[in-house]
DNA sequence: CTGAAAGCGCTTACAG
DNA sequence: CTGAAAGCGCTTACAG
């Protein structure tokens, strides 16, 4: 026999062969019940509900998952649970799988690139699918770990690999931000690059290019910042000292660290100074002056990544590519060259 | 027979009969080597391990959850998946549960009190335990539902009920500021309610109640604010009505949205009216003035749900309290009374 | 040290 | 309309 130690479900709640003895059906009929299928008599389904009522009897998706060969589950694994953009997608992505019925299981890397290929390996195998959230390990390493857990999407990836990637095209998003400065008159242009290495920090020094080899008679400057307001705010004496009448933040955190710095120093944001953020983050609206950047609908991201899941849990597609454009919101903290 | 139609395991991957069966083994043996059991001679385990590997045979956790009886899987169901609150709690909720080698599930229930219930009954039947958190049923649904899914442990609830909680304490919070308030000179302060019938304002006003009785001597003011910056923006022409020389608002958003009219206004801040937050979110630090505000480790509340639960699931403890105390943070928003 | 067998709690094709 | 039976993919007590 195998009957466990202890060990039986925690909260002891009935099973199906439970309430098919007592009702006195056998337990295809309880499923049927339980599964809304036509073909039970009208006297026995009331019967087994009135028993499934009493006894309080709960079907375990355990089991369920077992016999049907799917989770409804999807799991979504992020670099850091406690960095907003990944709660904004972890947002989106919940909400569109929760419509189709689907639940989410999050893991969190803690931004190690070593642990994530087993990690996603653990939860895929809980799971029906993964959405993998800018994924720190090197493209080898994913392209041996993709055939193992697929159905799976990729955000922000911007290699070709064999999934379906959503990716913010945050080159072009950049570049849009410098059209946007060049308009109003800047020729000095200061971009503050954020970590070296990064996929994002990749991604803006292709757009930076694309705007040099449009505009050959501006000056586009860059420097080493990083990706914090303490970046941001260190950084301050240098860009000053470059002359630059635009300087573009990694992000808005840097770009936020770039305005107290000013304040501090009396220059005043945009007169003598333009400062751009990028990502829009909630608090871009509020500082002072509030922050002109490029704003991505994070959610959305997260939407169209269950989306792109759902087509290929229905295998209506293989692999394809989905693109977010950043777009410019205009605030105060831009304004006309001087 | 039952064999399904169409569906197998999604991504057609190796089952433990297809290693034995490779291996020339029983499947109690392959079992035995997963599992990293001392009593498989040498030679059978390494022959084992190397058709899983050739294999890439990876074992279904779906049918280790049915079989063991438990799916080392925790459940988390918030109120808005998109809320900074929930989001930090989520955040410590999973280090600590991954750290003790559980899963998080995650459901949101879009404020719906309605849905929770069966929300939480659905989400209870895939995992082994649920944290409930800021449940905005009410308190007799709430005494109906634990029984059915227990282990379970409640966030910020403050009513007595069945099981383990974890609370903030925000009438102690409001009165360490209103006495740090009182202490700078200040005799006249302002309230800024926030959403009426709410768990937080219903232990607001307790807090202010408890000062109240200490402080005969004191005008304690409360007006109708709101939870949002746009509520604290449009609240302070009325706040400054009232000759407070201090206010304290619902939350750290209201509170901004008070530093920004002031700004505009031309009042000082904290030179002509002290303004204090609650909560201390991440950006407190970086408006101008820098708010003063209570701070709670939110992080540290998740992980202490997950202690909790922990200890639920072995059945050490039957229901307690676990009480956090919110902290003064003092910066730059609150001053000497003028 | 190893395997045959029973069991976890469901679902469903098949045969009445 | 209903039930007996097989199966989902594991684990483990029991008997060699």
């Amino acid at each position: 026999m195998a009957r466990r130690p202890g060990r039986t479900r925690p909260s002891a709640g009935a099973t199906i062969s439970d309430v098919a003895e007592a009702a006195g059906v056998s337990r295809a009929t309880v499923s049927r019940v339980m599964n809304g299928r036509p073909t039970v008599s009208p006297e026995i389904a009331a019967r087994v509900r009135q028993v499934v009522e009493e006894l309080g009897y709960n079907p375990s998706r355990v089991a369920q998952s077992l016999s049907l060969g799917k989770t409804l589950t999807v799991g979504v694994i992020v670099p850091d649970l406690g960095n907003p953009t990944f709660q904004q997608i972890l947002h989106g992505v919940n909400q569109a799988a929760a419509t189709a019925g689907y639940r989410v299981l999050v893991a969190d890397s803690a931004e190690s690139a070593q642990d994530e290929p087993p990690l996603v390996e653990d939860v895929r195998r809980r799971t029906d699918a993964v959405i993998v959230c800018s994924p720190r390990m090197r493209t080898d390493e994913l392209e041996a770990l993709l055939p193992r857990v697929q159905p799976a999407v990729l955000i922000n990836r911007d290699e070709p690999l064999p999934a379906t990637r959503v990716v913010v095209d945050s080159a072009s998003g950049v570049a849009s931000m410098c059209r946007h400065l060049i308009r109003l008159g800047h020729r000095r242009i200061l971009h503050l690059d954020g970590p070296i290495g990064s996929n994002a920090q990749a991604a803006r020094m292709r757009g930076l290019t694309l705007i040099a080899e449009e505009n050959p008679d501006i000056e586009l400057l860059r420097m080493p910042g990083g990706s914090s307001m303490d970046a941001g705010y260190e950084a301050f004496d240098a860009v000053m000292s470059t002359g630059a009448t635009a300087v573009l933040g990694f992000n808005d955190l840097v770009s936020l660290g770039l305005l107290g710095a000013a304040r501090e120093r009396g220059v005043v944001v945009p007169d003598e100074l333009s400062v751009a953020g990028f990502d829009d983050i909630p608090f871009a609206r509020f500082s002072t002056p509030p922050l002109t950047t490029m704003s991505v609908d994070l959610e959305a991201v997260g939407e169209a990544a269950w989306r792109a899941l759902e087509d290929r849990l229905r295998s209506v597609v293989d692999a394809d590519l989905r693109v977010f454009t950043p777009a410019l919101v205009q605030r105060a903290s831009v304004g006309l060259a001087p």
